[in-house]
DNA sequence: TCCTTATTTTGTCCAAGACATATGAAAACG
DNA sequence: CGTTTTCATATGTCTTGGACAAAATAAGGA
């Protein structure tokens, strides 16, 4: 059987077939086929047995394109703007500000590829800031300007594993050290098959801790069928889900709509993520919660009305 | 354009397109359409489109099916069984041995979907053995039974993502929670992409740090080019790479001798993990770690080498 | 300004064929 | 008899071009 290739063979040529194209931009093969034929992008050159092979500045255009139309553009109207008309459109998008002195002096660290005291500065950080805002305002705005930073390529692909790694290792430490469960609602929280990224996930349950729920975190990629059968399994409140900007929006509500089916009415489920955050509204008896603050309401709300019963 | 369909309409027939079966099974759209074509399962109704409807019963016997694949049964042999056919073979996988005390008294909490137990068991395991031993004997242990009791069906998908999750929150808890770097080689971990288990990789770094090496961790799925890249942006001296089950010993092997001509002599690449431990010879200049205590020899070799110098 | 209705855009599905690679069996070797 | 090599089969992925529904946009009307 074919497979992803292996990657290493043409590692200088830069060559990439439609499956490799498919898991680094999240662009479906039928899409990409489809593009081809009808805007003439992209047109890879073939190999012995006319199968495609993408160019590694096709990638970039596509990454970028992809960006861009999760934003809100139309394909049609940009595929054929080049590579720097498209990188002109991002970072025209907003304003170009710099990132705030607490959070570049963290991100020049990471660029300087000083492991010891970017992993020093950010345990500084949760131990100043306490793990509520340490999350809310450091972690998000890292994530923030690390993906400004990796669109205008200053950053490298294994500078940004390196930060996965070592936000994963500092917010799992955090939760681990909190103590048992709260008050609050049990929560299971995971993302569906498709949706690989991790550091939303634990943000969340960092948040949900913090805030005295109990939380049952299942990482990423859970099937909505066995999310179902956890649900009764570890009895849990509430079903959260987290959707990145990775996955589209329609994607994300119609995963939400189909979990709403399947679970029973006291069951409440939330989903949040930047895929959703200019959704306007989800399926009946589904929360949309657009920031941490909204996740923070919720949980009170909970709280509430399972007092009053 | 065409979305996963708002399964609420019929919910009670429970009704799956060809995308929400490849999600919930991943099984790709295409050979779930070879598959049709030739061994006439499954074979879903069409609605009026003539798309493709699974059933749920369809989509039940196609996640065993999935299963006893994953272990080696060929597709074309076991397709047209009965569901209860495949659930038989599946529990006829019975393990021959039991798991020793202390390892099975933890997958018991992990089975009664004890949360809060089966996290301070880890935690007490952890205490009593001290990282090295409690990643050697517990962890590994564990993953051997658990890998066991998932063949043969007595542990449920989202129990093993509980035990993936909370293992890695105790390992990054215990890997952050040493001091600085030691004395040992700077050592960059991580995978090459199509590999995605993420606990062996911890279980190593673990190790590393407790033995008093500097470790830089990029996480799994490292593509090769970045890899290099990485080398002599961190300055590392040794390049480990974990490769799990999952992957086919001729694929690791060829990972990393293509990495090996890649990196220039004076840095070590170091191979491991289940892939491996049969492995023969690697080629020249990969060194094979087929255990921990392997890893730990190769260690001291490296700083009695580098010490003469 | 808001709601309803056309029109265009755009992604997904389909069919049937081709073919490379994984797998397992048979043959040749040490 | 154990081990590698060779061959045949099984199996998953890629191909093309057509079709069409759902989303997005534009146009019309209250």
């Amino acid at each position: 059987m074919k497979t992803i290739p292996d990657s290493s063979i043409d590692a200088h040529a830069a060559c990439y077939n439609i499956a490799a194209v498919e898991r680094d931009t999240g662009l479906s093969k039928d899409t990409l086929r489809v593009w081809e034929r009808r805007y003439g992008f992209p047109k890879p050159r073939r190999d012995q047995h006319d199968e495609r092979l993408y160019s590694l500045p096709d990638l970039e255009k596509l990454r970028l394109l992809r960006l861009l139309i999760d934003y809100g553009h139309r394909p049609g109207k940009i595929i054929n703007c080049s590579t720097a008309e498209l990188a002109q459109l991002i970072s025209s998008r907003a304003p170009i500000k710099s990132p705030p002195p607490e959070i570049a002096s963290i991100i020049d660290l990471l660029l300087q590829h000083d492991v010891e005291n970017f992993r020093n500065a950010l345990l500084q950080a949760l131990m100043k800031q306490g793990l509520l805002r340490f999350v809310t305002e450091t972690v998000a705005g890292l994530n923030h300007w690390i993906g400004e930073a990796w669109l205008s390529g200053r950053i490298a692909v294994f500078d940004e594993h390196l930060y996965s790694e070592h936000i994963q290792n500092i917010l799992r430490n955090a939760i681990i050290a909190q103590p048992g469960r709260g008050s609050g609602p049990r929560v299971l929280l995971t993302s569906l098959p498709g949706e690989k990224h991790r550091i939303g996930l634990l943000m969340v349950e960092a948040v949900l801790i913090a805030e005295g729920a109990a939380c049952v975190a299942l990482g990423t990629e859970t099937p909505i069928i066995d999310i179902k059968n956890a649900v009764p399994a570890y009895r849990v409140d509430v079903v959260a889900l987290s959707f990145s900007s990775a996955i589209t929006q329609t994607a994300a509500l119609a995963g939400l709509a189909e979990l709403r089916t399947l679970l029973p009415e006291t069951v409440e489920v939330w989903g949040g993520g930047g895929a959703l955050v200019r959704a306007r509204k989800a399926a009946p008896g589904v929360l949309l919660l657009r920031s941490f603050d909204d996740l923070r309401y919720a949980l009170e709300r909970w709280r509430v009305e399972h007092v009053a019963h």
